[in-house]
DNA sequence: TATTTTTGTGAAAACGATTGCATAAATATT
DNA sequence: AATATTTATGCAATCGTTTTCACAAAAATA
């Protein structure tokens, strides 16, 4: 049953022209007779020919594909993210090859290596949690312009960049706390210090403590790896020593293994010890002891990031400029 | 900084050979004179050269990748399971180009379409709700031995599939409800019976009941759609009307509806009525009131989907067959 | 009617790789 | 020394397109 597709030589020989002569008339060239053009098209139309992209982006060196890597697939803010990034791409043509770098380096460099082989026209990518500079990406990249970093980006330099509001949705869930609950012990659980997510939070963290006339108590601020375990002892340890009288969590897949250690504690969950999370999980005010959200906007975020890619892949122009979008976050603390 | 990657040609003209002596030296040909071929691979790994695949891709008639169709990909199961496609397939040098068909036969038959038109070796899919028949995937696709069907597969005919063993699943978590506590009024809420997992789901749920003696009370038995509201009302509805013992609720994104509706019937959820669903919610555990689930592997279940499926691509064998492939679920009851 | 212009078409090169075939040079065999 | 064989390399075709160039035939102009 294996099926041969139909070629621009079988038409031509079908209807005895040539290729180019089939070509054009596909193309609607205006050189073409009219007569012609109609005999080719329909009988192209009846044999259901489809062009060969792969003969296409040989010629164009195109290959109408774009690579994304991202730390995790199952996780609930890459996954939505890169629903967006599918639904732009796939609206413009492009397709979507996806890697994951499991926070690793050597993945991440692996990925990004690969993906150039592959002739990938553009690169979206959230970085490793143990990347703390950019050259192999750089390296492997067409131009500095067909890199879009998203949610983890690198802190310098001038490249096209998506990030959510970090600072400003981690100082209002820390003010709310503060201002209507009353609650000044606020541990904050967060990424390594090298991400770009990291700092933000905890700058917004701090400066609505500052904001509020609260001393920062810096053995409330825990900087965790990615291993669950090191989640659980953190929040144990917490507790244990320093009764903060909320949580405050500052990644996705951080904050259920905190959440995890934190409701274990019924003395402490039972009672009214807020626990809020950047997290983007659907089912979030489905818990019981609630936990309070910052979501991000990841869908807009994957479909901003993929946008400007595209744009920057597709524009002619000599002088181009970096691109800087920034989304609001949404507390979730009904 | 436009890179312009490095081709046999270049290399050819730098060390002033043809292009056909390079590319045998690189592929390590018997006939090429070992002073030569260490000449072309040093200069090649010095400048970095690496094969353009769209090339081979044109020759080769091959474009080492795969398509997967899937109704969501923000979807716990979904993602794990692209989750173990991709580390297979990346394993084989493959790459995934991934389509949401979002429940609708007119959108899966355009990513179908889309995908042979890229001319991926094979395709994975799950099935759409909306789909009855599979005509318009056996028509685009290279041959019946280059589709693996995984979750939601068609009924008849021979072709590979890898499924969980559902009706065995179904019937153990419904028996365990009997047994274990006593319950003999148990409400099924499912998916549209057009899809194979309704079915067997439905058939275990069935066979479990009567193998202790229960009849069936076809009133407990709802179908439900893809609306998060018809699932709020199926819940409600039931409640009020059939007071049922316990919840079952036959899978991933229908179980999280449910369940919202579920939770907010107190004096249901606080007292012993247990809610039982197929999900693969990473977080199950943490909910409150508990959620029992049936969880599939769904890692495992993509990875196996991709292997047959490169086997059979690669396969040089003229006569083949279809593989069929059933997991075991695992009850998470603790 | 002779010349120029327009119109429509085909041959061939190009994209980057592989590979069957031809062939020159070096070596082995008689 | 003459022939046969091996060794190492290059030429050219191929995969499916697009596109430049060349060039007939037809139409328009002189």
């Amino acid at each position: 049953m294996e099926i041969k597709p139909v070629t621009l030589k079988d038409i031509a020989k079908a209807l005895g022209m040539s290729t180019s002569t089939v070509s054009r008339a596909l193309n609607d060239s205006y050189e073409i007779n009219e007569n012609t053009k109609k005999l080719v098209v329909d009988y192209a139309k009846k044999v259901d020919y489809r062009p060969n992209p792969i003969a296409l982006s040989l010629k164009e060196n195109k290959s109408w594909s774009i690579g994304v890597v991202v730390p995790e697939v199952a996780n609930n803010f890459f996954s939505m993210a890169i629903n967006g990034i599918e639904d732009e791409a796939n609206g413009c043509g492009y397709h979507v090859v996806i890697c994951q770098s499991h926070e690793s380096l050597e993945k991440e460099t692996q990925n990004v290596k690969h993906l150039a082989t592959r002739q990938i026209d553009g690169l979206l990518i959230s970085l490793s949690g143990k990347t703390t500079d950019i050259g192999h990406i750089m390296h492997y990249s067409r131009s500095p312009y067909s890199v879009v970093f998203f949610d983890r980006v690198p802190e310098a330099g001038n490249y096209h960049k998506v990030v959510a509001d970090n600072f400003k949705g981690a100082f209002e869930a820390t003010d709310y706390l503060i201002k209507a609950k009353g609650i000044t012990k606020i541990a904050h659980v967060t990424s390594p210090p090298s991400l770009s997510i990291t700092r933000e939070r905890l700058e917004g963290y701090k400066a609505a403590l500052e904001k509020n006339g609260i001393a920062v108590d810096e053995e409330l601020i825990k900087y965790v790896g990615f291993e669950p375990q090191d989640a659980y002892d953190t929040v144990n340890k917490l507790i244990a020593e320093k009764h903060p009288e909320a949580f405050f969590v500052a990644s996705d897949r951080l904050a259920l293994n905190c959440y995890e250690a934190f409701s274990k504690h019924l003395h402490y969950s039972e009672k009214t010890v807020p626990f809020v999370g950047f997290t983007n999980l659907s089912v979030s005010h489905l818990f019981n002891p609630k936990i309070f959200t910052v979501v991000q906007p990841a869908y807009e975020m994957g479909r901003n990031a993929a946008r400007i890619l595209i744009d920057s892949i597709e524009s002619k122009k000599k002088v181009k400029e970096f691109e800087m979008i920034t989304l609001e976050t949404k507390l979730k603390f009904e």
